[in-house]
DNA sequence: CTGAAAGCGCTTACAG
DNA sequence: CTGAAAGCGCTTACAG
């Protein structure tokens, strides 16, 4: 099939006038091996332009130097720049980095169910991706490591922003610019409608309100799935209530961006009307002048990939790392006003322009 | 390592009652294998949940089974798409999806450098990534398939759109609404320069002018690398000129988020003012009703890896696809007015907001 | 420090 | 149709 013969560690020992056994050991180990040795073999390497066959260096030590990663979707800004960070750290460590996408709850668990039937990979980290505390002792009863890129918290070492406080964060810029209504645009995972509602970024908007002894109008909480279409409809609820939010605070910048064109359509203003925050400061959040609270995405990557590698070599990382995040004030928030909007309650018009 | 036993072929074997040979036979051949037999062998695998070692097939056949994805960005909507999709197929077919970053063209060298020196993969499909014809040249003498998704047109099989029609319908969509004065904010890899400007985007505004026979205005068309915030600066010089443009035609949806902010800052309007168009289709676009030309990412990436399928099965597939695009008329675009806007020439203003 | 040899888990001509 | 055997290209105890 491959016409061209590449060079073999055979052809480097032989050049090197040395067995197959010292060639693998002055290009491998550190010990048991003279440094002019070492140095001959891995100078004539070099002049071979040898590179080892990784499924024959896999086969004979079991190790795959590979990792997989698993991510949920790959459309969306925050998964690509996750991925992004993963690949840096992995590549430069020397391994191979394995895309799976895993849509769906099956496909999930398909994965977990296959991949450990025969070591493809040393380690898994997956990607804002729930795994049950099942997956994860099978993985690790096989030999493979796994570490979490954001999303909740989870049972196994992981690194991601503390939700909560993301959420509290934008809470308290609303509640300092004078706020009290505050709507709240919940997103949830359509796959784990099982879990606890008030968990979370949800559970950091109770404890702001909370703490600033501000009462929590229940009709101003609406939840909905990831995607902005989705907190666009769920605005509309919102604009039908009697007496409306002077904020709106999203789950994410695509949910604010939704939730914003919901508010124009209807003949609103932001922020004169109603003030909008989102949560990410995804790349466009800038050029729309998105009000939002940041969160380093590339970051949580780069620290997830080192964890792992910490991990790999049997070091003791710390395994659950958070990254701070940070409130960017832009220009969808204002001080709220004293009377509340009421423009005659304009029927939500998406048809319409 | 591993401490807990995986099956071999020869556990599949031996229960099944047959040499390794017949079991290997049996699970991979169509040919010299009873259909009892390969029954029965496929009945074991399956009861002992019997997975091939990939490292030991690899290196018994030759194959890898796993294809390279190369892409410049991970952070980018249109990557993250199209890598989505090819994972989708490549993976269906049962090939691992290796994923390489190459930021720069120094990491794209080192890349085609290394890669074919050991065959780590059987194919490689770059996104939007140029690629020498020497460099292609030399992955053909190794043996490996290459495919390019998306991008300029390649000397190699790819998919893609056609970057000019894209930009002749952006450009016509504008022209019917009766503007004449139209301004084109150019992307311009920042790696190629040596490339001859009118081409792909480019070239189809001139195209669609010259068929219109309406001048085209050197003053009005800039260029700037890809990226929002380039765009909003791009603008900047726009509306420095004497006589403003109508409408703007960005090569990207980002890019004209950049401009319309720009333009919104200098205390105009859109599209009452100025109109404005992108290329892309992004996700957002819709959420900030944003005036496009939709591109089928998802379908380059899928339709890219079945081409590529189709060449390592020796088949003779279509080697240079283009994928349609159509405008989605959105409200950042209007007829145009009589008059010029002149607001006095107001300082652009990126600092107030 | 170095080498001969076995072994990693498959696949595939080569004989029957 | 089926089996014994060699081989894919490394690594690593085991002896020196």
């Amino acid at each position: 099939m491959n016409s061209s013969k590449t060079v073999g560690l055979a052809d480097v020992a032989r050049e090197a006038g040395v067995s197959l056994a010292t060639a693998s050991r002055a290009l491998n180990s550190a010990y048991g091996v003279a440094a002019t040795t070492r140095e001959r073999v891995a100078e004539v390497a070099r002049r071979l332009e040898y590179v080892a066959s990784p499924e024959a260096s896999r086969l004979a030590t079991g190790a795959t130097r590979s990792v997989a990663l698993v991510v949920p979707h790959l459309d969306r800004w925050y998964f690509g720049e996750m991925v992004g960070g993963l690949e840096e750290v992995l590549r430069e460590a020397g391994h191979d980095v394995l895309l799976y996408h895993v849509g769906d709850p099956e496909g999930r668990h398909a994965f977990f169910e296959h991949l450990p039937a025969r070591r493809k990979v040393d380690a898994v980290v997956v990607v804002a991706v729930p795994v049950t505390d099942h997956e994860r002792r099978r993985l690790e009863l096989m030999g493979v490591t796994i570490v979490a890129a954001g999303g909740q918290d989870a049972t196994y070492p992981y690194v991601s922003i503390d939700d909560a406080a993301a959420v509290r964060q934008a809470t308290e810029h609303l509640l300092r610019l004078g706020h009290r209504r505050i709507a709240m645009i919940t997103a949830v995972d359509p796959d784990r409608t099982d879990q606890p509602v008030h968990r979370g970024r949800t559970r950091g908007f109770y404890e702001a309100m909370v703490r600033a002894d501000v009462p929590v109008d229940e009709e101003l909480v609406v939840a909905t799935t990831w995607g902005g279409v989705q907190a666009a409809e769920a605005m509309e609820n919102l604009l039908s209530i009697r007496e409306l939010p002077t904020a709106v605070l999203a789950h994410s910048d695509e949910m604010a961006l939704g939730a914003m064109r919901t508010i124009r359509r209807a003949g609103l203003r932001v922020p004169e009307d109603i003030s909008v925050i989102g949560i990410d400061d995804h790349p466009l959040a800038e050029l729309v002048d998105l009000t939002t609270v940041r969160q380093p995405v590339r970051d949580q990557g780069l620290q997830a990939a080192h964890l792992l590698l910490a991990l790999l070599r049997g070091q003791k990382p710390n395994l659950a790392q958070k990254l701070p995040t940070r409130v960017v004030v832009r220009s969808t928030t204002t001080t709220a006003r004293e009377k509340q909007p009421s423009p005659a309650h304009p029927a939500p018009d998406t048809t319409s322009h």
